[in-house]
RNA sequence: GGAGACAUGGCUGAGCGGUCGAUAGCGGCGGUCUUGAAAACCGUUAAACCGAAAGGUUUCGGGGGUUCGAAUCCCUCUGUCUCCGCCA
């Protein structure tokens, strides 16, 4: 969420920067500032009030000391009144605060100027775009026709296992799994990303924290008997290990990758759109989380998208890099990079990867701060990228590797399979 | 799952109703001495929030309560440790 202050000082840019993403409801924002001047009057209020109790409790220790009951009892009398007033002004104070809070909720990060105005996919910005784009064949099939051809992944036993979204990948297909977590991590390593193995659950704190809850609660998986959530990403665990904590400065910056299976209900989707392994309810993901200072935050996004491109690159896929438009952006991203591979057979490009910076908008509600050279406590800058979820990937490597003799193997991915091709 | 103990500043560890935001040691920082370093000695050193500052508020695991006053008493939650049970 943003920041109050930051409103307060600079109302007009954050008015402006906010109808990239198509945000109009700007009353919204005056009466976030007019509850917020509430806020610190009642505070104040509140706290020289407090002051005059403590004090008053001093004395009343001297008083006893020095045998003076009837005025200490006198002076009981007042603070027993002070008291209720600052049980008023602290309710009040917190009932201010959770109205703010309930406004703030709905106004999503601003977007970065770079962020192009539109509505939909279409306004998207291509920045870049690479690899061969060539006609198939016309036996060319689907990844979920190739799935059951080579034997490599079985929808119908996740059925009765499990469910719908659920399969259960075999053979070969399984070996393809486990080989490219252990490539996408090996090469996060490589980058200088500190590998964590995170929990798959999370409690209701952490899914706060990272925005989950409370409007995204349909979207996961709960265990409500320990209050738990099966996490939708590894972005939430490796987000909240630093949820109310003070980095410093010297740390930046700080790269975490994690692997994680991904837990998602998905609920309301349907149609074509996830046919095969274009959209499941658990799937393997590693992801990337950086924490950066505010200095440099989009060098560092640059950073990351570099390292997408140089997997995809590695896999040999073809792919282009969007930046997003305002009315496509997620709502709490300044900026965000999708990664789309063209899939061929589908002909259409997959999204297999989304590049963000949040700018301050989750270590504001994390709490997640730093110590600047002056002294200065600074909210830091968070990012997050996925490097790779695998089910798309796998569908993209099928489809754009098919040969009549099987399904090619990229070199890069050879020594982690122990084999070169699926046929 | 059962029984018991504990939770204090960067760390170790005192305090168990009144100048306690907290004794002490270690660590950190500054200095004296030294060609330099170590040792020794002296000084200094918790955090967040509000404020231009003076100053104020909050914080001794979290939340609530008792009291004029709580690190200290009570309730509750969470976590850690020990013993028993179970277990990959």
């Amino acid at each position: 969420m943003l920041v109050v202050s930051y409103i307060r000082e600079h109302k007009e840019e954050v008015i402006e920067r906010l109808s990239i993403k198509n945000f109009t409801k700007t009353e919204l924002i005056d009466e976030i500032l007019r509850l917020d001047d509430e806020r610190r009057a009642t505070q104040l209020e509140n706290d020289e009030t407090l002051a005059t109790i403590n004090s008053n409790a001093r004395t009343i220790g001297e008083m006893y000391k020095q045998g003076k009951a009837s005025e200490a009892n006198t002076l009981k009398e007042t603070n027993n009144v002070l008291k209720e007033t600052v049980k008023t002004l602290s309710d009040r104070l917190e009932s201010i605060k959770n109205e703010i809070q309930t406004k703030l909720v709905e106004i999503p990060n601003t977007p970065n100027l770079l962020v192009p105005r539109g509505t939909s996919a279409a306004d998207n910005l291509n920045v870049h775009q690479e690899g061969d784009i060539h006609e198939m064949p016309k036996s060319a099939l689907p990844h979920w026709e190739l799935l059951t051809k080579y034997d490599l992944a079985d929808f119908d036993l996740g059925n009765k296992v499990t469910g719908a979204g659920f399969p259960f990948y075999k053979g070969k297909g399984a070996k393809l799994q486990r080989a490219l977590i252990n490539f996408f991590l090996d090469e996060a390593a490589a980058d200088g990303y500190n590998e964590v193995q995170p929990p798959l659950m999370v409690n209701e704190a952490s899914a706060y924290a990272t925005g989950q809850l409370p409007d995204k609660e349909a979207q996961m998986y709960a265990v409500p008997l320990d209050g738990f959530y099966l996490i939708p990403t590894a972005e939430v665990p490796l987000t909240n290990m630093f949820r109310d904590t003070i980095v410093k400065e010297t740390d930046f910056p700080i790269k975490t990758a994690g692997y994680s299976s991904c837990f998602r209900r998905e609920a309301g989707s349907y149609g074509k759109n996830v046919r095969g392994l274009n959209r499941l309810h658990q799937f393997d993901k590693v992801e990337l989380v950086e924490i950066a200072n505010p200095e440099n935050s989009y060098e560092r996004l640059e950073a990351m998208k570099s390292h997408v491109a140089g997997l995809l690159r590695k896999l040999e896929l073809p792919f282009r890099v969007l930046r997003l438009c305002g009315g496509d952006m997620s709502f709490i991203s300044a900026m965000t990079y999708d990664f789309e591979v063209w899939s061929a057979a589908q002909k259409l490009w997959l999204e297999v990867s989304s590049v963000s910076n949040f700018e301050t908008f989750q270590s504001n509600r994390l709490k997640l701060r730093f110590k600047d050279k002056n002294g200065n406590m600074q909210l830091v800058h968070t990012l997050n990228g996925s490097a790779l979820a695998l089910p798309r990937i796998v569908a993209a490597l099928l489809e754009n590797h098919q040969t009549p003799e099987g399904i090619y193997i990229p070199k890069a991915l050879q020594n982690y399979t122990g084999f070169d091709i699926i046929k």
